[in-house]
DNA sequence: GGCACCACTTGATCTGCATCAATAGTTCGC
DNA sequence: GCGAACTATTGATGCAGATCAAGTGGTGCC
């Protein structure tokens, strides 16, 4: 059985991974009196181009204007906001929705520490979507005039801006795959090992996850209703592929979830 | 009833929207005695940033290294391509689709006149899908580097290319919530609005269309199986909202569908 | 010009997921 | 520590769209 002591534990940095360079505990930063730098930050492998030299990285340190706290529950930005800048994640787990004028919604992706929101508001210079934080989260607010300017002078960061925004479009293509073609068991599948196999590059377990989101949000991602979801879970516990207490999943037989979302049919 | 000679007139330009600038008919261009010129080309103002200099305009010239033709069903690039060049499309139609590795297909996209794909390919340098021209067409070669290098001498380039692939991770929340959480009804009138206007924007009627697709393709982009899209057609047509004859759409009824996509619930 | 193939339509039936409903466990505020 | 509100589970039932199937019309190739 899960034990309900571990809730706290389980996206903690794994003992076994501790000297593993990714995954320095994050200590609690009091914006004011310490100075943002992603010279120094231990998520800059993930949110910063890699390769840069000592000047280079001094300058990329301007990037950051500020620090913001953001609320368990509290929007970082609103649909119809005014865009300024791309916001990277340094803790916490966010959520990002679109709702159509009729008031349905749709959560288009989740996001954690290293991961960048706001590119939305690029086109337009306005959000169309909202971001939501489902924990206590911290972000670096990186002003988008900055990052163009400082991306003309950095090749390296042009380069990787190209790329994260590249990357979100492939995200979403198979996003696309998953509502398009999959039914209930592959998306809920493909979404445990999504949400585990990024969870494990920031230096978190592979088999051990804590949900941040409601059943009802998993299903607004997945397009399903909250009770599928929960069916679903209910079925994969039955068939020992993981255990489910709450928001706490173990994942028993990750080739079991794999098999699902791709049947290997010539085998 | 649609007159079927009225075919080969339903997606040239208008009489009446002649004179509209971005209408000029497309002469065929001989690309081995013709100097590729994005700033005398007509689709300019599609795919490329207004308000640049003359000196500017005849830097950006460069930016495409030829042109190049696509034969109806011939691809563009494939899944695991290495990536280059972005595309921008001049003449012809293409679909952008992702398989899963058990055989399963998703269409992405659908890309007309003025429209770049290939952004998929920058993330890794490899492209993660299929574009295949769905009429004979041809597209405009851009090396990524030059345009890498180009927008750092001309800012309005640089805002232009992350404005283009801000607009792609927008058009796509759009249908994740189509194919999250809209019906095949909803889906169908969402995607012929949202073609036609399209459409309508490159000069060409706002109530006629040719589809330049299979019924099949249309449902895997909008997650349906094709019985259901062409089921959902007749549907429209019995309504009187739309003729249709094969492949030519006539739409009788704008408000009809809009109405269909966005119910007015406090009218 | 004839035949083969493909795209499309339409009908009958099936099924996966939604919907409706009841209940229980959890969390949070006072 | 207790009640209210939220979150999750589970059961019963209904329905939208998938699947299976048959037939038609259009297109293109020899």
């Amino acid at each position: 059985m899960l034990n309900t002591s571990t809730r706290e534990m389980a996206q903690t940095p794994l003992g076994k991974d501790a000297a593993h360079k990714h995954v320095t505990p994050i200590v609690p930063v009091n914006t004011k009196t310490i100075k943002v730098a992603c010279s120094s930050c231990n998520l800059r492998e993930l949110c910063m181009p890699l390769g840069l030299s000592h000047e280079e990285l001094d300058r990329i340190d301007d990037l950051v204007a500020n620090r913001r706290k953001v609320k368990r529950g509290a929007p970082l930005f609103r649909n119809g906001d005014r865009f300024t800048s791309l916001f990277a994640i340094r803790t916490g787990f966010f959520k990002t929705c679109i709702a159509s004028e009729d008031g349905r919604d749709q959560v288009t992706g989740f996001q954690m520490a290293g991961e960048i929101v706001g590119l939305d508001g690029i086109v337009n210079d306005i959000h169309t979507c909202d971001a939501i934080a489902l924990e206590d989260a911290e972000v670096c607010v990186m002003p988008f005039d900055r990052i163009e300017d400082l991306s003309n002078q950095i090749h390296a960061l042009q380069r990787h801006v190209h790329k994260i925004m590249s990357r979100e479009i492939v995200r979403e293509h198979g996003v696309m795959l998953l509502l398009g073609s999959m039914r209930a068991e592959e998306r809920l599948a493909a979404f445990l090992l999504n949400l585990v196999q990024r969870l494990h590059a920031r230096g978190f377990s592979q088999s051990e996850l804590v949900l941040r989101m409601t059943r009802e949000e998993i299903g607004s991602y997945l397009g399903l209703k909250l009770e599928t979801v929960s069916r679903t879970f209910s079925k994969f516990v039955e068939e020992g592929i993981v255990e489910v207490k709450q928001r706490h999943v173990r994942i028993l037989n990750t080739d079991a979830l794999k098999e699902i979302v791709n049947p290997q049919v010539c085998s």
